[in-house]
DNA sequence: CAGGTTGCTGAACGTATGTATAGGTGGTGG
DNA sequence: CCACCACCTATACATACGTTCAGCAACCTG
């Protein structure tokens, strides 16, 4: 962690570590080759090869690179007391280069990202039900849909950042840009956007259709004339 | 849309188009080979140059076909003279393969992806503004981010379809998944979740904290003081 | 029926990519 | 000095991929 690390003064192995996790953020897993990884990394192809045997297993070197790292800032900031729901504070503290290979990874699918999600998601409910200072239990049936909406919702910002970036002019993985993009998420969850009305509607046109011993419709909806 | 279309009732160039769809959608770009999507939609892979010319080429129709099926749900809800914001039923009435095809190419990043989102983000932008039936317009200052915000959230829950899924144990891809997933959303944003002392909090450690002597964020709207 | 057009296939080619092998260099211990 | 070992590279090889090409069958069109 720390990104204290000047390039130079990371060891081969570390460097090509490094290259890796960005290639893989930026092509995808299919779409990085070991050789633009060690051009990246200044190296020859041969020694990815020779440090991590073969593309799966660095793959899988940078997953778990990746899951402990998140894991140490989600620990470090629990035990700092945190108020904030987390993810604030989880996100801004994970160097960037993690930030865009977890990212990538939900997306392309991979069986860390996959316990990873599982993860925050748990941490999420426990969060919301355990009654943060600040933070209200939230008023639902499903607690753990609920949970799961927020942390994809969350994470999905991330997988979006080259479009949230664009539409909102500026980098969200920079301070400025997060900055912009947190002032709206505060604003988005401290709104009030559908009246109670349109709620109930809502909330009746989904409990209700299923009518009992309906099929589930494969795709067509409810009729919503009046 | 329809898609009331059996398989074999399609011509092969529009079955090839279909397979692509699927994956693309599945392997992404780059993991996708014409082979396969040639094995899928039961011809050669030949046939699949023949029709589209290069496997690129092939990847614009998708793009295109998948813009022209979306925008058409979209402008079909709008002339219904919706209620909800849109997401819902935009969603719920678009094919399940052009779904798929539209959340990978928003993570792998196409030029018609990223023109897709900017317009979602117009058209979101502008049912906030005005005033739907049942819909507040928005508490904020920037009411383009907050929308990209909400935009990308929405988005962001369809990217991660496969986690959301698995963690809410039902493919929200189906009816059933899909109401589990709507109900939690709107328990979300029926919900004020911070309490508006964390939320002032949380705004005034966005807005002050630029470290002194940091270069003051050349967009800022308004009030910088310190 | 001749000639052409359309839809389609099998085989082949050039290239990029993952991987395996042999070798080379520099430092360290005996 | 020699042997060893960790670190690193150049080369080679097999595979998978996108793409090309020649040709076949069916269907018009005159």
């Amino acid at each position: 962690m720390s990104s204290g690390e000047r390039a130079e003064d990371l060891t081969a192995k570390a460097r090509i570590r490094d290259a890796a996790l960005l290639e893989f953020a930026e092509h995808g897993v299919k779409g990085a080759t070991i050789r633009g990884i060690a051009k990246a990394a200044g190296v020859s192809p041969a020694l990815v090869q020779h440090h991590y045997g073969t593309k799966e297993a660095l793959r899988e070197e940078c997953d778990r690179y990746v899951v402990k790292a998140i894991r140490e800032v989600k620990d470090e900031s629990l035990r700092g007391g945190m108020a904030s729901p987390g993810f604030f504070e989880i996100a801004m503290r994970t160097a960037l280069p993690i930030q865009r290979y977890f990212s990538r990874a939900m997306a392309d699918g991979s069986e860390a990202a996959a316990n990873l999600f599982d993860e925050v998601v748990a941490y999420s409910e426990e969060t919301l039900e355990g009654g943060q200072p600040g933070v209200a239990r939230p008023n639902t049936d499903d607690l753990h849909a609920y949970a799961t909406v927020m942390t994809a919702m969350n994470l999905g910002l991330y997988v979006l950042h080259e479009h949230v970036s664009r539409a909102l002019g500026v980098d969200i993985l920079t301070a400025e840009g997060y900055r912009t993009m947190a002032l709206a998420m505060i604003d988005l969850y401290d709104d009030r956007l559908l009246s109670p009305e349109l709620v109930a509607q809502a909330r009746a046109a989904l409990t209700a259709p299923l009518a009992p011993g309906e099929r589930p419709p494969s795709k067509q909806n409810h009729e919503e004339n009046r």
